[in-house]
DNA sequence: ATTAATAGATCGAATGTTCGCTCGATTTTA
DNA sequence: TAAAATCGAGCGAACATTCGATCTATTAAT
């Protein structure tokens, strides 16, 4: 037993110093979050902070790096366990809302914050892997005919962004239920838009 | 003559402060831009800026102010002018889409920046008039049969979201062609998901 | 018409504070 | 006993804001 965990103590300070700084950035915004406030949150030193991360922008970029990957690999894992564009949007739609309800920092991070103000070499969410799968899933709907015939511009813009909307109010706290509540018409009226 | 212009010379160092803040709060974020840089753009000293603004908040608290009350004046006017949801929308798309392509620092100021993190004390922005005169207008669209039955936070998330999209998309410059190349399509997509 | 007085506008050097980050010392691990 | 990890006091730079000085416009007085 070596340094997993004996009872519930010791916990890698990597992984604290990250879990912090995801729910200050997520909570108060990057800018509003100083590495004082992540020392205390993950009950650190400045100094183990340095060890492990080379500044402050290193750790959203840790993050960023993280979250996108991970957001990747279920997008991957949809794309192989469905055949058409009608499960492979619905499942995505589901995805987003599940992760949004037990992992909100982790949705807040990625769909509301302005990546490009505190990361000035990362490329537009809109560009990352995740993104451009997508991207790629709604051209073939398109081309095999399950989706109307439009441009792909607009298809993205109408799912995705019906999407994150409803993310953002719920993390706004906008909404008088959990978001699979509107499951159902959300869906509905993605597809209607969507299908031929 | 006063004060007002003799060729294209003096003009009002408040505007000119809220000019450059605008321009570079859209370009570079609130929390990259320093006093010393609008100090800069707008070719006048600190002291002046102190002058007429209590603090850097207030600079962007005015410019935030201005701007919902002139889209607010803008949807009222949309509202007056047209008879029924499919015109007041269609018309609210074009405006917005106009907006973007001729006064994209405004619309970068208002549909990208997070003004919360900013902004302490101000609602959220969907909470604000001219958003509230939208839900206004589909509740309106819904109970009148134009619209299909659903939920109204639903139909919102998917007009906005769908449109604000298109815009953040065109303002990080990801779009092939202007915004209105991209008119029809959107509304379409818009009103299928929308219409009964 | 000229001057005097006053208030508003403009200036930029100086101030105080916040914050990211360094570094030498100390402890823990292997 | 060497290397890795952890600590936190302290440094330096950036930044928002202040303030007393200077300039300008307006009004009042002679």
């Amino acid at each position: 037993m070596a340094q997993s965990k004996k009872k519930a103590e010791k916990k890698e300070p990597k992984d604290e110093i990250l879990k912090a700084a995801l729910k200050l950035f997520t909570q108060k915004g990057y800018f509003n979050t100083s590495v004082a406030d992540i020392r205390r949150e993950a009950d650190v030193s400045t100094g183990t902070i340095y060890h492990y991360f080379k500044n402050k922008e290193a750790i959203a970029d840790a993050l960023y790096q993280d979250i996108i990957a991970s957001l990747n690999d279920s997008l991957k894992e949809i794309k192989n366990r469905t055949k058409n564009s009608f499960e492979r949007l619905r499942a995505i739609v589901e995805l987003f809302f599940a992760l949004t309800e037990d992992a909100s920092e982790v949705m807040g991070f990625i769909v509301l914050a302005h990546h490009q103000e505190f990361l000035p070499s990362e490329k537009p969410l809109s560009m990352s892997p995740p993104f451009l799968l997508l991207t790629e899933i709604m051209q073939e709907g398109i081309r095999s005919g399950e989706l109307r015939r439009m441009d792909p511009v607009v298809a993205n813009a109408c799912f995705y962004g019906t999407l994150s909307r409803m993310i953002q109010l719920r993390l706004e706290d906008a909404l008088e239920k959990p978001l699979d509540w509107y499951l159902l018409d959300t869906w509905t009226a993605i597809w209607k838009a969507l299908s031929p």
